[in-house]
DNA sequence: GGTAACATTGACACCGGTGACATTTGTTTC
DNA sequence: GAAACAAATGTCACCGGTGTCAATGTTACC
């Protein structure tokens, strides 16, 4: 039972004391430094911070506590080439929206900070050629030890195979799940599109244009199959001349915006697949003099900042990218390829925000 | 004259050629690869990579063609490990507006795209109590190449001397020079509020009010400063009933924005220091029910994406962030302590964006 | 022809960790 | 009390580069 004593004449305090004294210059610690204190190996320090469940507890503490004392911290470059990896996480975005981006970012940092690891951001065109080439490159050269891919790149099923191939863990961040369910996130915009239609529904729209988002992202497709899908279950069917087809940039809702103000049977409400979209189509009434939402209810989808700052406020469906981030990192530390059960949630669901944007239609009885 | 022959019996094609074939298994190639390969030493291939000089010319072509042919990537963990430095550059932000972070990051990464170095981000709370501590640690663990720093914890004397203890190069993007020219890129904000005031001046206003920004930034200074000079040369001052305390915030302009309309004798025109606060004013007009710009003009500051957005679309001052970005990531690079001439700009001026939130004053003659 | 000066290259330890495997010590088993 | 085993720790080469300094071959110059 009482063992212990063997070595443990060491004193870690006093070495720790010790080296405070010897180290006036003020060199950083290495892991020999703090092998030599603790009187023990290199192996045995980098076990105990690895955490390793070969060390005796008694060892185990002093070390820990001695690498307090003298502020010993690895260093990731040397972990990281003896080992093979790194203690990098990269981010790959193409999406458009600055607020969604920075939010994604902000989520996988309140993770990432408990950690050690460090986020590095690369944003890429996919439409340019060397799109997969530069991608693979970075990945492989740092060593990744995951990444965190955003819509629409995240939707790039060649860009998943050089993933795999490189044995990089990823998360995709998508609309729908188009991966094995431990490496996806999925926001499921279908449900939010059904919310922006059933609140249309409600207020009495029947006649109900669309605006769609570029087409090249997958969200585009559900949010507007889940608002068709919603509108259907109160009976409500969009005419084609009212679907639009936007690229989720302010610019293109402010032309389309205009556009069905010149339709000529103008419908009584829009939903735009996105708030910079919604917010151009309403900036379109304003420049035509109308006032919304009495001339038209608008419904956007996001609720990123844009949803607050424009007038009438939007009604939208919430996309929490904040949380998202958090849940694409937390699923990447507990990445597991042996197909072992995942804990955490791996979806989000919109919530549709309503503010002033939407009101009852005119004819349909409005007060 | 003709030497060349003494070894260039290496023929550095064939050599890649059989690479090739003898690497079915696909193995990333090392240093020593190439060094084998080309018959040559690693420390010459090494020399060849960091473009030393003291290679033969011939050697040097044939090694470098031999890399690209075989796809050799030097390794920065390893190259950092040996060199003590890395290939990282660091972001450290605190500023509450996304857009403005979003852009300065593709600045920066439009010129590290060129050079193989990653950009790592790391926002920031300036109010922790562990806020320099983490900086540190953060910088001294990754041996950052350089920082980048933006407001306001570039105006952080604390973390400005951390940085030099540390000997990282960094770059301070600020309002005024608080540093050393080649540490700092200058946004000239106190220009940009002149500018704006001289708009208004010039419009026929007379009864102006002001929003100033979070005291904690320099920019809220320079800006109210340099607006009330743009206004003292038209002999207008702005009495301290009309200067309201901001914090950049969207919601601090709503809130003010509706002070102003409670005051007894209402201005016919503000300047918000941002265009957050400005669309906030704008707001809180359309709350009430007012017509901007005819019951008030205003003028913002940024041009970020928001003073599009809103209706009327912002007047306002714009800050190139993007823009900001490369010049100081450019400025990194060039970074020198030798303390020769630089050659980039070091200082942007904002323009000043004429759009609808502005107008005549009513009672001064509006038509 | 001898040698100094240069241009070019190489040898080798080292950066700060980890992996694979060996060793030591204490405990159990029979 | 020897064998067998488990727990705890150590040894040592190696990850893929760079720094330092020495070695080599050439050319210049007297």
């Amino acid at each position: 039972m009482v063992r212990a004593r063997r070595k443990s004449e060491v004193d870690y305090a006093a070495a720790a004391r010790q080296w405070a004294e010897n180290n006036k210059d003020g060199r950083k610690p290495t892991m020999r430094d703090v092998a030599e204190l603790a009187g023990v190996s290199k192996k045995t320090v980098s076990r105990v911070i690895n955490d390793s469940p070969l060390v005796n507890e008694a060892t185990r503490k002093g070390i820990q506590g001695l690498i307090k004392d003298i502020g010993y911290r690895p260093d990731p470059q040397a972990r990281g080439l003896a080992s093979r990896r790194s203690y990098l996480v990269g981010l790959i975005t193409d999406n458009p929206t600055p607020q969604y981006v920075v939010n994604i970012q902000h989520g996988i940092l309140d993770v990432l900070r408990k950690t050690g690891y460090e986020l590095v951001v690369h944003p890429c065109d996919r439409k340019s050629d060397t799109f997969l080439d530069d991608a693979r490159r970075f990945i492989e050269v740092q060593k990744l030890y995951g990444v965190i891919l955003t819509p629409s790149v995240s939707e790039d099923e060649r860009l998943a195979e050089i993933m795999r191939e490189l044995g990089c863990a990823y998360i995709r961040i998508a609309s729908i799940a188009l991966d094995m369910e431990r490496r996806m996130i999925v926001t499921n915009d279908r449900v939010g599109g059904r919310e922006a239609a059933h609140h249309l529904a409600k207020l009495g729209h029947t006649r109900i244009a669309l605006i769609a988002g570029r087409r090249s992202f997958r969200s585009s497709y559900e949010r507007r199959a889940g608002f068709e899908e919603g509108l259907a279950e109160h009976g409500i069917s969009v005419p084609p001349n009212y679907v639009l087809q936007g690229d989720y940039t302010f610019e293109s809702g402010l032309a389309l915006g205009s556009e069905i103000l010149d339709l000529d049977s103008p419908p009584t409400a829009v939903f735009a697949s996105n708030d910079e979209m919604a917010a151009g189509v309403l900036q379109a009434l304003h420049v035509a003099g109308q006032t919304p939402p009495d001339a038209l209810s608008v419904v956007g989808f996001d609720d990123f900042e844009t949803a607050t700052r424009v007038w009438p406020r939007l009604t939208t469906a919430r996309t929490p990218a904040r949380r998202i981030g958090r849940l694409a990192a937390e699923r990447l530390f507990e990445f597991d390829d042996e197909g072992n059960e995942l804990t955490g949630e791996n979806e989000t669901v919109p919530e549709l925000i309503e503010r002033d944007s939407t009101r009852r239609p005119r004819k349909a009885g409005s007060k």
